[in-house]
DNA sequence: CTCGAATACTTCGATATCGAAATCTTAGCA
DNA sequence: TGCTAAGATTTCGATATCGAAGTATTCGAG
């Protein structure tokens, strides 16, 4: 009854509805229609999936700004420590908000600030073993979310799908852009 | 080479690089390689066409959120308006946010409230002239930007990618999820 | 060795967002 | 009709983010 009479309540538009009135307004708007259907697509999937992390992620007391900072840590502690510079910059956020965030999770004790030996003007991010476990622990939950939406596409299809994506991928370096 | 000395500070991280660590750390911590390459390169090309949207936005003076706010409008303006609870949810804010919102962008003309004839508790959202006129505007500007993205595909594969894609956005309504 | 520019982080003031409470209108039931 | 519950928007207080300015350290030229 929101707008028109008949049945209106009764038909939460789907995600593939949406889809489809997204790609035609673009498309009416004078984009190509192929273009936009793959685009359209990608950004539809990832905002879905974003919001089911949020859901996940509030599980374990995490904001996705959170969990990026996470993530990104737990790909390269191995050896060399990140600075909270290139944290902010690999997580597309400001340096000085990246202060906050810090304070917020070294609180948390989920990662530990350390002075760089060599460059005092420096400061040294690391994960702290609870933060380690935060991290596998969301990976966890996540992968059970990402199987789920893949469920669709046969072993086969997600190997095309995967390269597809790859090719794109690496075509962003190429074009640095404008 | 990311991670030794030598020549460290003269090569800035690929995006190709980026995407493969980030696979590597999630198959790493328990996920499945092949669902993580397909789900860290939608969230990857997601958010690197995020970052030139913005760009783009700012020369028109809009934010992502009044983007999404325009955009919403532009596909459902030929019969029936939208309230702000609808685009709130539509566009994944909360409902006290798209009244700052609105205020906002009508005050700079892009859309316009009414009342809704039928009911009183109801506002409903229109998209003015100049409303118009920005979202093809930066449909133009965004289609240049998401064309040089898929430049690497032939047609054929675009199509294919699409198709893939759409069976996954298809499949997003038929689980619920959680 | 000293000075000035560059670098890295933090602090500060302004703005955007959130969740909860407040206000007003509509819908249902006796 | 009158009354209560539900719905829609806005207001309010708290928090997160941003850009700019501030502080401290390092690097390089003379």
């Amino acid at each position: 009854m929101t707008t028109s009479r008949p049945p209106a309540k009764r038909t939460p538009p789907t995600a593939h509805d949406e889809y489809r009135a997204d790609v035609a307004a673009y498309v009416a708007a004078g984009g190509d229609e192929l273009v936009q259907r793959v685009i359209t697509a990608v950004h539809g999937l990832a905002h879905k999936l974003d919001q089911w992390y949020a859901r996940q992620l509030a599980d374990l007391d995490l904001s996705a700004g959170e969990w990026a900072v996470l993530s990104r840590l737990a790909r390269s502690n191995e050896d060399d420590a990140l600075t909270p510079s290139q944290l902010a910059e690999a997580t597309s956020v400001a340096p000085s908000s990246m202060t906050h965030r810090l304070d917020r999770m070294a609180q948390r004790d989920l990662i530990a600030r350390a002075a760089d030996p060599d460059n005092r003007t420096r400061v040294l991010i690391t994960l702290t073993d609870e933060g380690w476990a935060t991290f596998k622990a969301a990976v966890r939950e996540s992968d059970m979310v990402e199987s789920d939406v893949l469920g669709p596409l046969s072993q086969r299809q997600r190997q095309n799908l995967a390269s597809l994506l790859e090719v794109l991928i690496a075509g962003l370096d190429e074009a640095p852009q404008v």
